[in-house]
DNA sequence: GTCTATATTGTGATAGAC
DNA sequence: GTCTATCACAATATAGAC
């Protein structure tokens, strides 16, 4: 039975509450209630809401981020083998933050100034790698259209997961084995 | 020169700042002073803040959606042609209308209750069809992973673009080319 | 560090004159 | 139909006791 400290709370619940209401539509009384603490306190330890949410979504961009970069930069790994373990890693975290792609891109395209300190030299170190990679297997791929399909095959059901269940595509229960089902294809897919 | 009803002025105006800031970070001041009109007047016309997001998001829904449905349910256009001119003309709509697929997705993934009342008996008209076509063109797809696809190939540019401007894959300035140049790569990546 | 009570400002909505 | 003025309350934030 592990035991938070009341600043682990707030920032487990306004996790959760901005996660699936964005920014706007949070109340830090939601937050205060969910954490099980006072309102007073999230004052006391974040300052303010607006202080709190950056915390959070800086952390939920990094889970994106981190599941990518030490994967494409390393140039030890085949290229086959960083499009199954990217594949893999983010279809797994995905199953389990269902909510995290379209909170991170839809916060980000709302709030285009409270992302400018996020850099990302994480791009400046893989792109030769993968530039290299592609040429060398052969595959007529720019570095961008192939992160963009890569993440866009794997996200994208995500993102649109409301969508696909409303028109009847695939139903609520069928969509884990549906994304799961596909990260095979997409190895096949993007590898030609 | 046109003249607008004050009617159409709000939905304009509202079309523009929801689509920008969502529903919840949209107050409906802004609204009326974009418009040009007096804030009473929104509530005269239309009664509330909600019905007035829901206008505007069925509105949009739709402009997604009659891109597809009509092309799709189409017998006599060969599969071939059908993703050649729904990538033609997503790309055009989403290039026009930037911020159309991270709006209604993540409208519709926030605020579910909202949408109850959409239905989509779009895809039980195509599904036929498609699946068909797909089996006639020896292409081993599920109807569910080619919409997917095709959508999240278009799309998924234009609902990640700060995330791939901000990481410096391509610069701003090369958004329009990248995504029209993606046009003609799509129609070959989906038909293997 | 944690609480109660309250200050202060938003913000959606409406009453009622013109 | 359009405006001004205002209500009613929701929500962030803080002061100050314990």
């Amino acid at each position: 039975m592990e035991v938070l400290t009341t600043e682990q709370k707030i920032i487990n619940a306004a996790n959760k509450i901005f996660s699936l209401k964005g920014f706007a539509a949070t109340k830090t009384r939601e937050i205060a209630e969910e954490a099980g603490i006072n309102l007073a306190l999230l004052n006391y330890y974040f300052g303010s809401k607006e202080n709190l949410f950056k915390i959070v979504v800086k952390e939920k961009f990094k889970m994106l981020i981190e599941v990518m970069a030490p994967i494409l930069s390393d140039t030890t790994i085949p290229l086959r083998d960083k499009v199954e373990s990217i594949t893999n890693n983010y279809t797994q975290l995905l199953l389990e933050n269902e909510e995290l792609p379209i909170f991170v891109l839809n916060e980000w395209s709302v709030n285009k100034e409270m992302f400018a300190e996020i850099t990302l030299n994480a791009r400046k170190i893989a792109q030769p790698v993968i530039e290299n990679q592609l040429k060398e297997s052969g595959l007529e791929l720019s570095v961008a259209d192939f992160i963009t399909n890569i993440l866009g095959l794997i996200m994208f059901p995500f993102v649109a997961k409301q969508l696909i269940i409303s028109s009847g595509l695939i139903k609520e229960e069928e969509f884990i084995t549906f994304v799961t089902e596909r990260k095979d294809k997409i190895i096949a897919w993007i590898l030609k």
